[in-house]
DNA sequence: AAGCTCTGCTTTTTT
DNA sequence: AGCAGAGCTT
């Protein structure tokens, strides 16, 4: 918060509203927070109120939606402590419940298992499907995320299949046949995914004596973003009403997370479900201009849907958005880096600006004109380190090691070797397990599945086994044994960038205790390579960032590139009116990121991307529900730019119409060529 | 039969 | 940028 940093907390430097917030005395509270409303500063203070109180550090509880949200919450408590360590815990739903289960073997009954993140499910489902690949037209990803969804939500498959593709008639018998056997494949793996966690979490908060037990670790459990909170993770809440305190904070127009279950009229319904709730309102902005808050509520006007909410801006009176209109979105791109560097020149840091995307995809073009300018950027969204092909290929070697069953990684690993495919690799795996029934140690079993292969890939594991109570070296000798293949592999893909990757995630891992421990951390929350290259020097830099990896992101300038007629909303959410009302909460939380300068960016060239994201509906209907069709034209600074696309010149006036050209080659006297 | 390489297609959003 | 499939090589 601009206004309002120095000690973060203090009860003095926060209005009546947070103080009452943050003081509350009542055993269960939702505070309804707007956009830059001092959110993060409420709920650091709320931590502070607590700890002054007499609570132990370990017995609050902050979930957070991203561990960057984690890390900041955790830092700024501790900045603000005086003297003595006070680590309060902060995390994930999913990295509370995957300690709690890992933690707790004797209550959760799971023991020995690893993490599979979404590609890892794909390729067991992919296993699943066979020959075919495909079951009722659905690829094994997309076979993945209904099932995802369905569990998020609560609801059947076949329910959930309606939900994720209403235009097509899938047989749900044939899918739930797929899927029953994808649940088996994990069994016999001993495979668990992002869902399986907060599932067993969940349902063993069903027994009471669980829930109590749980609950009596904590004072109080503070949830961030609480709009976006689904029904899988209620079912985790509600059995701990009773046993903890909750104080949740959130903001309905902020929701944006639909996608993955969230309701946003849960929010709405807190107070029946958590008896005796209170109920706490946040609406004074302390982070922009009135200017980017009247834009930004009159985009909520727009909806049908009743938000109530109305943003006041203490910081009163400053410049108007800016609405730029450009022909390609290479011209956003170019004219963003472009003012950045004017910028620059004008002494700004790059830590002035955020610039928010719709899609990863979409970044990509802004990025490559930023590394184009040498302007150092991090990219939220962008890669991330632990999904890159060539760090998981390491990885493999990791696991394999930390877990034998782990029949993925011993695919990818194996079939990495030259002259091994999917069938010698299958047939070692078989061995492996075959050497494993008959008594065999897990070095014995390895030395027989692989006899007809090189050495080094025994010797490696063999290599990495001995050094997996250190991590980093484990993953340093994974990256040695397979220096060559990956060079080769990787020979016209960036190998160098790549290999350079590999040294990041040696890092990473030295301070991981274990192997799992060391994946499962990462893959919950994720790394973005980019975060890397410019975070380890701690640099000046610009941020990209998806709109939905802008959270709690705030800066005096922020560009909001493409927010053009067929993205806002995209022609995929169109005829679905709560699909094209949570693509209006995207735009909005885009917006209320800027401080003092908004730059709203669009585009009018449909590209040939756009045109197949456009599918099957088409440009007109699109025009027709454009978020900014209907836009007031004082609410916005407009400019038109043609930049590098001259209007192409009208011919003179009177000019006579074109005569037949003759095309015909003059051949002229070509001689004898007999 | 198995592996390799090239080409074309696909991509909202994320733990 | 990564994946699936086609067609080619060993």
């Amino acid at each position: 918060m601009a206004g309002q940093v120095a000690d973060d907390g203090a009860l003095a430097d926060l209005n009546p509203a947070q103080r009452e917030a943050v003081l509350t005395g009542a055993s269960h509270n939702l505070v309804l927070a707007g956009a830059g409303t001092g959110k993060t500063t409420t709920i650091v203070a709320r931590v502070r109120h607590l700890l002054r109180q007499g609570a132990s550090p370990d017995r609050v509880l902050a979930i957070t939606f991203t561990r960057r949200a984690a890390a900041e919450i955790r830092s700024r408590v501790q900045a603000a402590a005086s003297g003595a360590s006070s680590q309060v815990h902060a995390m994930t739903f999913h990295g509370w419940a995957m300690r709690e289960v890992r933690n707790n073997p004797d209550v959760f009954g799971y023991e020995g298992w690893s993490v599979l993140d979404a590609e890892d499910q794909a390729q067991v489902m992919r296993g699943v499907l066979g020959r075919g690949k495909r079951v009722e037209g659905l690829k094994a990803s997309q076979i993945v995320d209904v099932l995802s969804f369905a569990h998020n939500t609560r609801v059947t498959l076949a329910d959930a299949i309606r939900a994720k593709h209403p235009d097509s008639a899938i047989d749900a018998k044939a899918v739930g046949a797929v899927v029953r056997a994808y649940e088996e494949r994990k069994r016999e793996r001993r495979y668990l995914n992002y869902d399986d966690l907060l599932m067993i979490f969940a349902a063993r908060l069903k027994d009471d004596a669980v829930a109590a037990w749980v609950g009596a670790h904590y004072d109080e459990i503070l949830v961030d973003e609480m709009q976006d909170t689904n029904p899988l993770q209620w079912q985790i809440i509600d059995p701990l009403v009773p046993h903890t305190r909750f104080y949740c904070v959130g903001d309905d127009a902020q929701s944006i997370y639909g996608f993955r279950g969230a309701d946003f009229a849960s929010i709405h319904s807190f107070a029946q479900r958590v008896p005796g709730a209170r109920v706490l309102k946040l609406e004074d902005n302390y982070r922009s201009s009135q200017e980017i808050l009247d834009l930004s509520n009159w985009l909520l006007d727009q909806s049908p849907l009743g938000y109530d909410k109305h943003l006041r801006a203490i910081r009163g009176r400053g410049a108007k958005p800016e609405l730029h209109s450009f022909e390609t979105p290479q011209d956003e791109a170019g004219w963003i880096a472009a003012e950045l560097l004017r910028a620059r020149a004008d002494d700004l840091p790059w830590s002035t600006h955020l610039i928010l995307v719709r899609s990863n995809y979409s970044g990509r073009a802004i990025e490559a004109r930023l590394i184009e300018n040498d302007i150092p950027y991090v990219f939220f969204g962008g890669t991330k380190l632990l999904e890159s092909a060539h760090v998981r290929d390491v990885l493999c070697a990791l696991r394999v090691v930390a877990n034998p069953d782990d029949e993925v990684a011993w695919m990818r690993l194996l079939t990495l070797v030259p002259r091994v495919g999917d069938r010698t690799a299958a047939r070692a795996f078989d061995a492996l397990l075959d050497a494993r029934a008959g008594g065999a140690t897990e070095r014995e079993a390895r030395a027989a599945a692989l006899s007809g292969l090189p050495a080094w890939l025994r010797d490696g594991l063999d290599a990495i086994e001995e050094a997996a109570q250190r991590v980093d070296d484990a993953v340093g000798r994974a990256a040695a044994m397979l220096q060559p293949v990956l060079a080769h592999k990787y020979r016209n893909e960036n190998w160098d960038a790549r290999a350079r990757d590999l040294v990041h995630v040696e890092r990473l891992a030295a301070t991981r205790r274990s192997i799992l421990e060391f994946i499962e951390e990462y893959l919950l929350s994720p790394v973005f390579t980019s975060e890397l290259e410019a975070g380890q020097r701690d640099t000046d830099h610009v941020i990209v960032s998806t709109v939905h990896s802008a959270k709690g992101l705030e800066r005096d300038w922020a560009f909001c590139a493409g927010v053009s007629a067929g993205s806002y909303p995209s022609p995929r959410a169109m005829g679905d009116e709560a699909e094209v009302e949570e693509e209006r909460r995207v735009l909005y939380v885009a917006l209320t990121r800027a401080r003092d300068r908004l730059m709203v960016t669009r585009s009018v060239v449909h590209t040939p991307v756009r045109a197949w994201m456009g599918g099957p509906y088409g440009v007109d209907v699109a025009e027709d529900a454009y978020f900014l069709a209907q836009l007031p034209e004082h609410l916005v600074e407009e400019t038109v730019h043609t930049v590098g696309r001259p209007v192409r010149p009208t011919p003179p006036p009177g000019l006579a119409a074109p005569p037949e050209i003759d095309l015909g080659v003059d051949l002229g006297d070509l001689g004898d060529l007999g």
